[in-house]
Parts: structure tokens; sequence; C-alpha cells
DNA sequence: GGAACTTCTGAGGCGGCTCTGAGGACTCTG
DNA sequence: CAGAGTCCTCAGAGCCGCCTCAGAAGTTCC
């Protein structure tokens, strides 16, 4: 079953490309049309070329031919499982890099096995934001990607963030996150200077089943603000009716 | 309420043309034909190409025949939900741009997820500078149409907004504006050195089922003449028995 | 199995925003 | 100069958006 095809990335920011400027590529593989349908346009809008399978036997016939850097990978499927697929991939293109996606009561040690090569797992429901910053991640690691290479550091004014140690500092005074206080800062970061609707927040931050109200955004843009502006000069914004905006303070 | 069709653009702007010269093309969807009629209006206006649908069937039709460059796409449609809407769509033309339009209490539903690739949404009732800023947006986002790639910038003298950011400044200084008052400032930014009647003004900036008085634009433009001009030589300007005008200051 | 932490809901309250109404100023016309 | 029409501005009522607190439920870790 084929999803959808693909040919130009629509986001703002530079598309991702390998050493000789094509754009990364990368197949979904979810028999959830929806589910493969959000991944594919969240992942379109950061810039990669994208293809989506629905089941096992589309999925290896669609890697044959994309060749794609990356895979999202269902470990979940009609067919086969997820192990099976990895295999076939691995025959199709041995250096090809694989996120899982799992349900949270998999059994774990499994996973882990299947991940020891370097591939990354995330857990159902996850939030969008989660799924591009493991892609991320893995693309940087394996060395694909000249844009990845700059490093796992996000800047805006001295608010610093660390990725991959998931450590922030203000002026080097280092901040405590719970993780969603981590996500919402790291999408906040990733579009400084942009007023961000909460509902776009909650699309991106929170996971796609998530049935609550926007206040859950208010409350942590509050808890946020204790802790990254807590007496310092704001660097996060109200923009009332409109929603959020982070940026450096103006001297 | 029913709107004149037309073929061709009436505003004094270049109309919107993309790399190869040929005009964007917008297809609009939604089941009650009178704001289908409206819409298409105020798009054409805009320098758009525009064709409706009723349904989500006939719009996946139209969008095969038209290949859009964006579709306005009502989330309720008798015969399918925006999701398998957006599949097809997709499906026709991967780099399509989906504005969905959404009543104002299904926000909190299940919109989240269907904007994640980078698409966006407005709520009913909306206005139409809104939709029509919305989709400039997208479309700029997306890299389309040269006209847009100035940037998210409207400069009118020494007046400049910034859209993305909800930013005003006039000679560098800062002017905070509440949402309706930004909304016509920027109609006015967008229509510079040009009479625009109180009920023009109505019609783009309130949202269509306002049921109020004209009176409430003679004040929102005195709110922004507190705010815009200040003591400064005046940008806006009364015409009397006509409307009102935004210019730079002649010397 | 308990403690610490995290996430989310609900309620209350404050302040800003939007619009109405009324009075006064200005302009044009007869 | 009087009167009509248009426009400006002020004051205030009600509503809505946002913030914060307190606490319940779930999770993680020891």
């Amino acid at each position: 079953m084929l999803v959808s095809a693909m040919t130009t990335p629509r986001s703002g920011r530079p598309a991702l490309a390998r050493p000789d400027g094509t754009p990364l590529r990368v197949l979904v593989v979810d028999d959830d049309p929806d589910l493969a349908e959000v991944l594919s346009g969240a992942l379109r809008y950061e810039g990669w070329e994208v293809r989506a399978a629905g089941d096992g036997g589309t999925a290896v016939a669609e890697a044959r031919d994309l060749m794609p850097d990356a895979v999202v990978l269902d470990v979940m499927l009609p067919d086969t499982d997820g192990f099976g697929v990895l295999r076939s991939l691995h025959t199709v293109k041995p250096d090809v890099c694989v996120l899982f996606l799992t349900a949270r009561d998999a059994v774990e040690d499994r996973i882990a096995g299947i991940t020891a090569g370097g591939d990354d797992y995330v857990t159902k429901p996850f939030s969008l934001e989660e799924v591009v910053a493991r892609l991320r991640g893995l693309l940087r690691r394996a060395g694909m990607a000249r844009q990845l290479e700059e490093g796992p550091r996000l800047c805006v004014g001295d608010l610093v963030m660390d990725e991959e140690a998931r450590e922030v500092t203000r002026s080097g005074e280092l901040i405590e996150l719970s993780p969603t206080e981590f996500e919402l800062l790291r999408f906040l970061m990733r579009n400084p200077r942009r007023v961000l609707s909460k509902a776009q927040i909650l699309d991106r931050v929170w996971s796609y089943d998530f049935g609550g109200q926007a206040h859950v955004v208010e409350l942590y843009i509050s808890y946020l603000r204790k802790k990254v502006d807590a007496g310092r000069e704001p660097m996060i914004h109200t923009v009332r009716g409109a929603g959020y905006l982070l940026k450096p303070v103006t001297r």
C-alpha cells in the first residue's frame, strides 16, 4: 500500500542534504494511515524527502526503489514484525538508520537488542518533536547531512540547549527541566522570534493522542518562565490572542 | 451574502505567480456555498486563480485537474473528514499547502496532528484578512511564489510590521497593538496610498458574522492613530465621505 | 511499597480587549 | 448662520484570555 509520494521540502529552513547535495530521504512505515500522514507531513516540513508504506512488504519494495537514508518503522505491522523488515532493509541498504516506533508495554530488552546497532526507538504515543529530534540525532551520529554536523547545540541569546546531553543553561547557569518542559523549550528555541499559537505547540510538543485542552500549554509556559526567566530579563513573551514568542533580550 | 464572481484580479498588486510565470492556484473547499463564494472572491481579488468545491470527493477530483498550490479546506464536510481529504490531496500533489477551516469548539478536538506538516488553520468565524494572511504565510514558508520571497516584513515609510513576530515599529520604536488593532493595521499596510471605505474594512478585518456597526472602524482608527501617529507626522488620513488612507509622510 | 516527581484538571481572579452609547467637533450646504 | 451629516473621542460594561494555585492521578526510582 502506497500512502504518498513526494517532491520538494516546504519548510523555511534549509533543506537537509547529503554531501552530494540531494535531499535526505526517509521512509515512513506504519499501518495506521492517519499516523503515517502526520509523520510524513512533519518530516516533509523539516526538509526530508518522504515516502510512506503501510506494511512490511511494501516497505522493503519502497526501500529498494528509494534507497532512503533513514526509516521510521512501526514494530507492529500486519504482515511481518519489525525484526524481519529490519533484516531485509539492511540487505537492501546496510548503512540505513532506523527509528523504531513501539508500544509502551513492548518488551524492552528485545528493542534494546535491536537498537544496539546505533538505531533508536520511540514509544507510542510520541510527540512529533521527539521523532524529528531523534531522527536528527541518528543522522548526526551516522555522520550524514552537512547541515547537521554543526553539533547538537541550540542557542537563543544567552540561552543554550545541548540536545544530546539534555542540558540547558542560561548565561552559564544550569536549568533543570522536566521532560515536557524540555521539549516545549526545544520547540520554542527551534522557532525563535516567531509567534507560536497554543494549538501549534500542542500539535508538536504533546503526543498525537492527547485529548486535553490548550490550557496545559499556558501551564507549562508558566513553569518554563519560572525556570528560564526567573527574575532575569524575560525571554518568553505572551502575545495576547495569538500565542507565545521566544526571543533574545533586546539590548 | 453573495459576492460577484470575477475573472481577473482587481487588486492593484501584481498577480501572484510561480517561478514559471503562471498565477498561483488555490482550491476552496466548503459545503456552505455562500462562504465558499466570499472566500473565492477575496482570494481572486488577491491575485489567485481560484476554484471551489462543496465536498471531499469533488475536491479531490478538482485538485487532480487544477493541481493547486494551496487548498483552503473546511474540516467538516458532508462526505469525508479532513484527514481523508488531506491524505488524498497529498497523494494527488504531495507538496500542496493546506489551510484548514474549523469551528471554534472543534479546535480542542482533533485538529491537533492535522496541522503537523506546517499546514495551518483558522477558526470560524474568521476574517478574510486572516485567511489571506495565513495563506500567504504558508506559501512563503513553502518557498513558492516569487512575490512572497521578500520576507515577512511589511513596510510603509518608516512603519514596519513583522508578521511572524507580530511586531510593529515606527522609526525603530516598538508599538504594542491588540489583535484587532494589529489586523486593521495590516490591512491598511497591505493597501497603502489607497482609500479604504469603512464597509471594505469591516468586510476584511472583522469576521463575516459580525453584526455591529461601522462605528467600530472609526473607533479602532482612533486607537491606531494614538499608537501609530502619536505626536509624529500623521500617516493615517481621513478622506471625508470616502474612508481612510495610509501613506508615508511626504517631505 | 513508599517517596519524589511529573503531568494534568479545575477554579478563581485579574487585567486587557471589544464594543456600545453619548456628547462634542468639524464640514458642508442652503 | 442654522442645520444636517460625518467623524472623533471618552467612559464604562461585559466578556474573554491568560495566569496561578492547589490538588488528584499516574510514573519512576529506590
